[in-house]
DNA sequence: GTGCATGCAAACCGTTTGCACAATA
DNA sequence: TATTGTGCAAACGGTTTGCATGCAC
């Protein structure tokens, strides 16, 4: 990814909805784009703060925060709060509330022909794979209706 | 899942490696088969101290931890201790090492006719979707040998 | 009897919160 | 100037650890 050419797409993004853009959300944002290891709070915050040495943690959680409302970045794990742990170890694959972080088995036969490839020459060994689907269950969806 | 076919395959596991089975264990075991809904150690914690009183939450760490060893539980969500952001907001899957926790991204090209299906007439709204593998990273397995 | 598991409590550490101050549009 | 973000520090909560005791083989 070119971090220039995103970086100003933030820029626009915030200027046309006259969103303000600090020095610090925008250092967060180069860093994450930068970086291409899908980098923790902390380690974002650890980099940022050879250059400024002031930034406080705090703002990093917020910005990153702030960021994926934005649609600029992406919180890998939704379940990143609390171990999940699953007692049927057959191959099935889940859905994850991003609300509540309920978790749903997917049933591989409602999954019309998933085979999950295995990628071209990679350079890792692979002992698993399946697929996460992100949403909204439908509790947290009404309960966000009547709030409204 | 058949509850009590479960329990027996544990304790026939058990018996032919003479590993202790002790009754905490099991009764983990059971909550975790018994309940479908990916409950968190805390979760399951709770729900046991209602029949055994005195059972302590490191228990329960430690035996879903030895369960996941022998192959009778798994982790659903290996990148539970810390939060993890992407800048890269476009669609790609990801390759984790359950061991460093280190991310990397798959290229989709390299993953063949990777089409991801939409489960039939599933009864949450699905807003995301993306394929997980799992294993061990070059790194980490080669640092596993040095050991041996 | 031996070795590993348990229970308890304290420590650990990533994350969130509250509030006074500062920066942005 | 009005509004939102920042920095600091304390609180929070899930997880891990250390050690004396107990249990399964």
């Amino acid at each position: 990814m070119n971090v220039a050419a995103e970086i100003e797409k933030l820029r626009d993004y915030c200027k046309e909805r006259s969103i303000p853009l600090t020095q610090q959300r925008l250092e967060v944002y180069r860093e994450l784009v930068w970086s291409k290891d899908h980098p923790s709070p902390e380690e974002i915050h650890r980099y940022l703060r050879e250059k400024y040495p002031t930034i406080s943690l705090a703002t990093v959680y917020n910005n990153l925060e702030a960021l994926s409302k934005m649609g600029f970045a992406r919180k890998i794990n939704p379940l990143s709060d609390h171990a999940r742990y699953d007692g049927d170890t057959s191959s099935h694959n889940h859905f994850i509330c991003t609300s509540c972080k309920r978790v749903c088995d997917i049933d591989s036969k409602a999954i019309k022909g998933a085979v999950i490839p295995i990628p071209d020459g990679f350079e890792h060994e692979i002992t698993g794979k399946y697929i996460q689907y992100t949403g909204i269950c439908n509790r947290c969806k009404n309960n966000t209706q009547e709030e409204n």
